[in-house]
RNA sequence: CGCGGCGUGGAGCAGUGGUAGCUCGCCAGGCUCAUAACCUGGAGGUCGCAGGUUCAAAUCCUGCCGCCGCAA
């Protein structure tokens, strides 16, 4: 079959790369337009070669318009008449025009376990509230946004400390494998979907910086699963109040759920160490029950303008003093 | 020329014109049944680099290099 990639992102390169390894024929790949790219800082930020970096290497055509839903999108996709769009986190939704060009219309890599987190980050509210569960389905698009039938699915389990960065990766060469034999099955005419079951739906939508604010009257769980869920983006963050000084914006890149019962008078967001765990910084976090309040471990953090350090270098610099606390901006 | 923060002994920070300091680590010794324990002593910095202002600069000014955050 002739197939046309749609996709941006880390998530989707395993599953460009199994299409071109597949018997099918790709020509040709859509993706979002190059943004302006700041500059270079030393830092691996790039974790992915690049969606366009590959199909170069191929020497597939590549167009990248800032809308595909447009009259002069659809006719592009006509130059290449494909017979199926393979789409991957690739950021558009798609018209009820775009999905007529292919004969077979178009099948979506969905890292859910649909019905469930329908939408732009399934991974991260997956993670946020708790799963222990999550996957990939792979489904027939339509014009409402991942509601269309379920052609295959596949479940693994998320880990205790995952971040959603490292869920994704583990999750994309899933879908890899999964949309391959899809595609299959659909050259031989064997595809079964099955509709999903609209009252289990639920909504996971995009991410913007200020959900990483955290919310330290959650319980200690609750937290460490949203500083997870934010991991590598947008990364949670809360500010740093003491007596004097201004806040402190930090980003907690790294959490746990500290096992000890902790005074439930202690203000949400008061930050405290133990003699039984030395060089940890301990905060106080909601409570699960009127006689107790659950801690936090904060591992691994980065104060703003400062690189990323473990807990007890931050605290050589900043020993806690009475009354220093975490909470939001003003507070 | 997008906006902003920062570069001070091994680590994290304070110090904004006048002898370079704190916490941790390290070395030596002491004390203790014991403790992220405590006590004593010690090593380790040309305060990112280069100019300038000044009697005097980590501290003010200019340029450069490097690191980081935001915005994309």
């Amino acid at each position: 079959m002739r197939l046309v990639m749609m996709g941006t992102g880390t998530f989707a390169e395993p599953t460009f790369e199994a299409l071109l390894a597949s018997p099918h024929q790709v020509v040709g790949l859509v993706t979002q337009p190059d943004r302006p790219a700041g500059q270079e800082r030393g830092s691996t930020r790039q974790t992915g070669r690049g969606m366009k970096t590959i199909a170069q290497e191929h020497h597939i055509p590549v167009y990248q318009p800032e809308s595909i839903n447009t009259p002069e999108g659809v006719a592009r996709l006509k130059e290449w008449a494909p017979d199926l769009l393979v789409v991957a986190a690739y950021g558009q939704i798609l018209s009820n025009d775009v999905l007529s060009v292919p004969r077979h219309g178009g099948i979506n890599v969905h890292a859910s376990l649909l019905p469930k987190y329908r939408g732009a980050a399934p991974i991260a509210w997956a993670i946020y509230h708790g799963e222990t569960r999550t996957g990939v389905t792979i489904i027939k698009m339509s014009v409402h946004l991942d509601a269309g039938d379920m052609l295959a699915q596949e479940a693994i389990d998320i880990g205790p400390e995952e971040t959603a960065g490292e869920l994704e990766a583990r999750l994309a060469p899933l879908g890899a494998r999964l949309v391959v034999r899809v595609i299959d099955q659909i050259a031989a005419g064997t595809v079964q979907g099955v509709k999903q079951d609209q009252a289990l739906a639920t909504r996971a939508p995009k991410l913007t910086k200020e959900h990483g604010l955290i919310d330290w009257t959650r319980t200690a769980a609750q937290v460490c699963n949203h500083v997870r869920a934010m991991q590598p983006w947008p990364t949670a963050y809360t500010f740093l109040h003491r007596a004097g000084q201004p806040p402190l914006r930090v980003l907690i890149t790294r959490a746990v759920p500290f096992p000890v019962r902790h005074d439930p008078s202690a203000a949400p967001g008061t930050i405290f160490t133990d003699s039984r765990r030395p060089g940890a910084l301990l905060v106080a976090a909601g409570l699960v029950s009127p006689e107790e309040r659950t801690v936090v471990e904060v591992t691994e953090l980065q104060p703003a303008g400062k690189r990323r350090m473990a807990a007890a270098e931050f605290l050589r610099g900043h020993p806690p003093r009475e009354g220093d606390h975490f909470g939001p901006e003003k507070s």
